[in-house]
RNA sequence: UGGGCGGUCGACUAAUGGUAGGUCAAGUGCCUUUGGAGCACUUUGUCUAGGUUCGAAUCCUAGCCGCCCAGCCA
């Protein structure tokens, strides 16, 4: 079956509404849309951001949407880089931008654009208006534009150069294409209703001149058209079918509308849909950047940061992106998603496919008193006990070992199941142990823990059957590498890090630990070959991703998620209880 | 105080005049060679007040609350 037959079959499948795919209120209009044949069956969507900083996890909610609506019904989605502003936008981010939609699964084909490609054309037009009597250039400084406006509750009043006729206009915007103007000395602006109730309508700029080389076009313009200016025409220029922006443009859209209907041009729909929140988040390219410019994080790929980079770098995988924000689903209401969600959806990913391996965070060193000395042995441990296919793999076991500082205790809390003086439990892969005593330094603290171990328990269970509370996890103290293990909190300390006391910055909010970096991690050998983003489930941990920054003998994980801890909250509970 | 847009379990989201359902979170139990995963069960909700209707989350009226807009940013 060829691709657009299935495309098509998808699409009349959707139209009959017997697929199980939630739906959300964006797709039902394109559904309406498709059923009215609107557009002749076309479902042509884009991707426009700006390339003045990398994408994070709100524009992945952005992307989903966009290539997923498409993808869905047979139709197509543009990449278009909105590069109106050369004073901000840089190489760097459009290549970042390029790696991370495509890395989340973005498929644009050879439809790459950027609105300056059009600049001729919007020129053009802008100066179709300006014959029409529709747009006029202004000598008002911005300062008085700006008083010029009225306010919210105040209409606006008229431009002195309102009325200039279309002659004088035409010249003066030519000149300022030429050059011959100083920047913010002259704007071109669309007459439409100072009074309008709409401040979007009171004569917007469409045209400011700056003379900054772009990115793309060079010195060839001194004159950039403004969003409103570039957008909508941009949109009509790829024959958009639907355009989804966010909230924030809904009092937009009468000014889109407005252009386009004087244009007479393809009338592509803009419809807003509620960008995302997450708890302990900020999603802001200004304030990323800040965070980026003053050195609170590592860069723009930092583990910490939502960016798709960061997220990447800290082992997320595309498809648990995806998933989440199929979930989250698509609406108008401005509401925060918990970030539990997110990480809900990275675990659920990740537990089916990452290989477990052992891993020692904090370690113990535990000596077997009754293991022959200069013993080892090669156990064997499943891979993944959710994928039966993963096989297994050798860990070699010694009479010296290493486990959590965590699983131990001398004196045992109520429902610590782990290891203590006179308890028996399982190594994970081999065999029991029993706790018989605790070696301490001149501090008090236990540095060795001594235990004897039932040779009959290999394989992991005892032949009397008697039962076990615990399994822990261990490395073999000779045969373990060592490892820099880098552990992540939230980067923010507030569930809402935009809400700042007054007159202050929101990095107040910020997490005073959110990296805690542990230089004696000890694993398993079969790591020894891990390379940059390979993933892996350190039992009982959490998983993990081998950062950028790792190289074979100098390995360096970042702890993606932890596990969901049943005892660190039983434990929480208990400690509340008791205090 | 102008305009625009929204208010459904703790969070997100369905139900489009006809049984308020799902996911996350939380809790309980089962299971378990990860206190993981899985399974089962449970708690909690239609902003308020009126009205229309046999029947309202849905329609009407009036309130209340929240978000966005006064860049020559996008």
């Amino acid at each position: 079956m060829s691709t657009s037959t299935r495309d098509k079959e998808t699409a009349a499948a959707a139209l009959n509404g017997s697929t199980d795919r939630p739906s959300n209120f964006v797709r039902d209009i394109v559904l309406e849309d498709l059923k009215t044949n609107r557009h002749g069956g076309r479902v042509h969507t884009r991707f426009p951001p700006e390339p003045n900083g990398y994408l994070h996890i709100g524009h992945a909610k952005s992307i989903c949407l966009n290539f997923g609506l498409a993808a869905e019904f047979g139709g197509k989605t543009n990449l278009r880089f909105d590069d109106t502003n050369p004073e901000k936008e840089e190489q760097e981010y459009v290549d970042s931008i390029v790696t991370d939609a495509r890395w989340l699964g973005a498929d644009w084909g050879d439809r790459m654009f950027y609105a300056s490609d059009y600049f001729d054309q919007i020129h053009a037009w802008a100066v179709q208006l300006v014959k029409a009597g529709k747009a006029y250039v202004c000598d008002l400084s911005a300062e008085e534009v700006r008083k010029y406006r009225g306010s919210l509750t105040e209409p606006g009043i008229e431009s002195p150069y309102r009325n200039r006729s279309v002659e004088e206009n035409l010249d003066l915007f030519e000149r300022m294409r030429l050059g011959e103007f100083p920047d913010g000395s002259r704007t071109l602006r669309a007459k439409i209703d100072m009074a309008s109730p709409n401040l979007n309508m009171r004569d917007p700029v469409m045209y400011r001149i700056l003379h900054a080389e772009h990115n793309r076009t060079g010195d060839k313009w001194c004159i950039y058209p403004m969003y409103d200016f570039a957008h909508g025409q941009s949109d009509s220029l790829e024959q958009i079918t639907h355009s989804i922006c966010t909230l924030e443009f809904e009092d937009h859209r009468p000014l889109y509308n407005w252009f386009i209907q004087q244009l007479g041009i393809f009338p592509s729909q803009q419809i807003e849909f509620d960008r995302l929140n997450l708890t302990y988040t900020l999603l802001s390219k200004r304030k990323l950047l800040q965070l980026v410019q003053e050195g609170r994080v590592r860069g723009w790929d930092d583990p910490r940061m939502p960016t798709l980079s960061g997220i990447r770098r800290r082992g997320y995988t595309p498809e648990a992106i995806r998933n989440f924000c199929a979930a989250i689903g698509v609406s108008k209401t401005n509401g925060i998603i918990e970030l539990a969600m997110l990480e809900h959806f990275v675990r659920e990913d990740l537990n089916t496919r990452a290989p477990r391996v052992m891993a020692v965070l904090h370690p113990l060193r535990v000596v077997i008193d009754n293991y022959p000395e200069g013993q080892v042995e090669e156990l064997e441990a499943v891979n993944n006990p959710e994928d039966p296919n993963a096989g297994t793999r050798k860990v070699p076991f010694s009479r010296s070992l290493y486990i959590e500082q965590d699983d131990f205790r001398e004196d045992p809390p109520k429902k610590f199941f782990r290891l203590f003086p006179g308890q028996e439990v399982r190594l994970r892969g081999g065999y029991f142990i029993t706790c018989t005593g605790v070696v301490k330094n001149d501090a008090g603290e236990v540095v060795e823990v001594h235990c004897t171990y039932d040779p009959a328990t290999r394989n992991g269970n005892a032949p009397d059957g008697r039962k076990v509370k615990s399994t822990i996890h261990w490395v073999s103290a000779e045969h373990a590498i060592d490892a820099e293990v880098r552990l992540y909190e939230n980067l923010f300390a507030t569930e809402n890090p935009g809400d700042v006391p007054e007159g202050q910055d929101f990095t107040v909010n910020l997490h005073p630990n959110s990296l805690e970096i542990l230089t004696n991690a000890k694993l398993e050998p079969s790591l020894a070959g891990a390379m940059p983003g390979d993933r892996y489930q350190f039992e009982r941990l959490g998983y993990f991703c081998a950062d950028l920054d790792s190289k074979p003998g100098a390995l360096v994980f970042n702890r993606t998620v932890p596990l969901r801890d049943t005892w660190a909250k039983i434990e929480k509970r208990e400690k509340g209880k008791s205090g």
